[in-house]
DNA sequence: ATACTATTTGCAATTCTGTTGCAAGTATTT
DNA sequence: AAATACTTGCAACAGAATTGCAAATAGTAT
């Protein structure tokens, strides 16, 4: 989908500063950190305006957090399927320890798993540690 | 096991900063971060011994990190057959929407998962949401 | 096209999180 | 009890993230 659309669709106005950050997250196909994120577009905004534009996209669920057990937050895009109100609600990401890069595995599904008896789940998040397909 | 054991045989010297650290792990049965390890010891130690305190038990194998898409990271105690050498690999965390508080559940096994071709795991954290027994 | 309104942005200041160097204090060994 | 190595507190620092406010801009109505 084009970004703006993916803006107009999601509620949010047509501004350059999210047009960029769109267009970051989609030269690359794995998941971004703010600062990754102010490497490549410090030169055309500011700093909290990629916070903002982080979180407003959180918020209209265009983008999702990414777990990692690493130092910062990363962030992907959301599958097409993904909205404010109902989320995608199983996330399987690998982190590869040579490279670094977190990416989704949208293909695969978390089997369901016995949680104790009372507890009530609504979203499971499966994060696997190893070596990726380019480094290995 | 008590507290001096504990630092001992993970070849730690028996502080009163350590104890006072392990003493609030063993107060709460979920995971705590930094700021609530500070919340509680602020009076009686300094926040950089407290941080010191967080990577040495993480270093010999006392806590480990609790993988959690909240702000701050989060640590809890390791069952007693971890060890610096050999760790636990296999982590699975619950976090209540409500509470926000995360536990460990030691006894669910995360189930094996088909990888792409060419990708190599070596380590698998699960985090599940949704609501505890507490809360429900 | 122009004017209006609400949203968005940049800047400066601030807060929170985490780290480092060093001198003083404490645990352990001899 | 003395020597040594580890641990702690303090101050300073570095980086990450947030907030308030005024200026700029997008979308809408005129």
């Amino acid at each position: 989908m084009d970004s703006e659309n993916i803006l107009s669709e999601h509620g949010l106005r047509n501004t350059e500063a999210r047009l960029g950050v769109l267009d970051v997250f989609k030269k690359y196909d794995y998941a971004l950190s703010h600062s990754d994120l102010e490497k490549e577009l410090q030169k055309y905004f500011d700093r909290v305006t990629i916070y903002r534009t982080i979180h407003s996209f959180l918020d209209k669920g265009i983008i999702h957090k990414v777990i990692d057990d690493s130092e910062s937050a990363k962030y992907a895009l959301c599958a097409d399927e993904c909205s404010s109100d109902r989320h995608h609600d199983n996330h399987v990401h690998f982190k590869c320890t040579k490279c670094g890069n977190s990416e989704c595995l949208n293909h695969v599904q978390i089997p369901s798993i016995n949680v104790p008896k009372g507890y009530l789940v609504s979203e499971s998040n499966l994060l696997i540690e190893g070596v990726c397909g380019s480094c290995n």
